[in-house]
DNA sequence: GCCAACGTTGGC
DNA sequence: GCCAACGTTGGC
């Protein structure tokens, strides 16, 4: 079991709405180091904290789960799509995805801030300065810890 | 909206 | 293969 992080624009893809679809590909990742996270170390069933990035305030909002293996992420090969990329073809795929499942909404959003100023949480990826990877691996004490937060008491 | 930090591209 | 230029991310 593995743990991670993704980050999501709450204007392109918040967490109210993986709430409503319950279950959507993470396509438009245009990175190599974090396709190949999803492509080589995520399993079903693995969990996911979902972070809102540029927000007010960025934060940890909620959670999900690894839904599906890796599959091609066709946004890539659509040319209509904003993520359309012409090195990407039916044959070869550069870009790949998995589907992620939403299990809940944190209680109390975990924001940047708090975990910075968190003892136990402030070495994680994601406080690190120029940290711009959209999707990080997270240790199991820090994902229990933000788990403790944000269900709150 | 600004801009630092970073990944990617392309000329050489 | 180096590295300057460029584009993007994302905090502020």
């Amino acid at each position: 079991m593995n743990y991670w992080l993704m980050k999501s624009e709450e204007d392109e893809y918040s967490i109210d709405m993986l709430k409503k679809d319950k279950r959507a590909p993470w396509f438009g990742v245009r990175n190599f180091q974090a396709r190949n996270f999803m492509r080589d170390d995520m399993k079903i069933g693995d969990k996911v904290l979902f972070y809102h990035s540029n927000a007010n305030p960025s934060a940890v909002v909620g959670l999900a789960k690894v839904a599906s293996d890796p599959h091609t992420d066709k946004t890539a090969l659509d040319k209509k799509s904003k993520y359309s990329d012409v090195r990407s073809t039916k044959e070869k795929p550069i870009w790949e995805c998995v589907d992620v499942e939403f299990v809940s909404k944190l209680n109390n959003v975990v924001t940047l801030e708090y975990i910075k100023g968190d003892a136990e949480l402030s070495n994680m990826l994601v406080a690190k300065r120029g940290q711009r990877l959209s999707i990080q691996p997270v240790e199991k004490s820090h994902f229990d810890r933000i788990i403790e937060l944000g269900t709150g008491k």
